[in-house]
DNA sequence: GTTCTTTGTGTCAATATTACACTTTCAAAT
DNA sequence: ATTTGAAAGTGTAATATTGACACAAAGAAC
């Protein structure tokens, strides 16, 4: 999956991806800082992205940019959509740095969207021989980006939250066993908006798509949680029967 | 909104829309028969689309393929997504055709489709003056189209059903004055799936954002229906409130 | 053993959902 | 004028879901 041989890059078309992780505490995005110097500290920061090749259809696309830049495969992906105002790449300080990079920085370039999900456990930039110039940030604290990749942003969060209420793709941003209590704050953080306690577990409980490790969290300075696996067998069945609404 | 001056096709990037009306019986979809004598019945119809021009936004080609086919302008669009596989144009029947249409038949082309809502009332393609290959037809006719514009019809028909469960967007394919069995009718064409008539009618009447025009329905073999109207403001008020869910 | 911190649990009232059948009203046909 | 056919319109009871709410239990640190 890496540059393909003889492969042309498609001057007008992109994907970017908007990559989210999530700390344990807050929801988070992977972030390119370009440094350059003209730009402000938030305009400097872009959405890893890349043109197409000419042999390589969108998904394919944006799971190469994905593993170029973390290394990482089989990654939950999802298309946001495509991204195309005619000015997108024309703030002036973005035209600067396209000049250092592309072969034709002037021409018009649609792009394709996407959000993917990592387990932040799967990807720490700075162990990591890959990105130097990547980091996770709290999607909180973004209020700008470069490009058009703040709307971008908020267009995945948006599709985010939507999907979750169908399917619980959740279970991608965690590591493989998890407390309840992180998945409450998981959801809470897509969302955006308090859960309660009780009602939470009551409601993921009944869906039945748990299975309990019966292992309790080590060394904590507090009641230890039970740990949980996700049951994508018990999900499927739950599938199958027609289920099509986690409406938290 | 015509073609613009100067402007120039983009040769990799178009839009294709997918132009849903209702017969007041069943979900209908807005389709060209390119008549071209090699392919069959099935592959010879395609979604209305074109290449952008370089000055326009996608939302904008959208549109303006929809009102150079219909006339119609102010129509409800919603964008599907990119599809942008690298042989999307390579069915033999399809080269042929765009041989005979593109000046650069074999550039690849990454569409961005769109659905649109039509009331059907609104455009009638054989008393109108354009489209004279233009027709509707029923959705659950359609075994096959041209290019990847099934798969597109597809994925069309899922994301409506998506976004009417969250926002009351059948409106636009009814005319201004409709019935509640009409209203009963579409959302189970969408949804593709019988509603039981007494819940539904609950249902939609609790959400308190239709207003009964206390008018019936005139010259009908049966009782007459009383009429009914979308009433706008009601719906902006829900929807303050924190609405989300409309769940049928 | 005291303190701090987070886990984990139940109930009740209000609301929402599902399943289900008969009467009414009109036009058309006789 | 009466009958017929066809769709409109309406209510209830049983069940399931939601939302609001507070305190005891478990472990580590001191």
């Amino acid at each position: 999956m890496q540059k393909k041989s003889n492969a042309v890059l498609n001057p007008n078309v992109s994907v970017d991806c908007v990559i989210f992780g999530f700390d344990l505490e807050k929801l988070t995005v992977l972030l390119i800082d370009r440094g350059d110097a003209g730009a402000e500290y938030g305009t400097r920061m872009s959405l890893p992205g890349d043109l197409i090749y000419d042999n390589e259809n969108l998904d394919e696309a944006a799971s190469r940019v994905l593993n170029e830049l973390t290394g990482l495969h089989d990654i939950y992906l999802e298309q946001v959509g495509g991204f195309g105002d005619p000015n997108r790449l024309n703030k002036e300080t973005d035209q600067a740095w396209l000049k250092a990079i592309r072969e034709k920085p002037n021409e018009r370039v649609v792009t394709i969207a996407y959000y993917s999900l990592v387990p932040s456990s799967d990807f720490q930039p700075h162990a990591s021989s890959f990105a130097k110039n990547a980091d996770w940030f709290p999607v909180h604290q973004i209020t700008d980006l470069a490009f058009d990749h703040f709307d971008i942003l908020q267009t995945a969060r948006e599709k985010l939250r939507q999907k979750i209420k169908i399917q619980p793709i959740g279970f991608n941003l965690l590591p493989e066993k998890f407390t309840l209590s992180q998945l409450h704050k998981l959801y809470e953080s897509i969302l955006d908006k308090p859960l309660d306690k009780r009602n939470f577990r009551r409601k993921i409980q009944k869906l039945n798509i748990l299975t309990n490790l019966r292992e309790k969290q080590q060394g904590v300075p507090h009641k230890p949680s039970a740990l949980y696996m996700f049951n994508e067998e018990k999900y499927l069945e739950l599938m199958q029967k027609g289920f099509d609404n986690f409406d938290f």
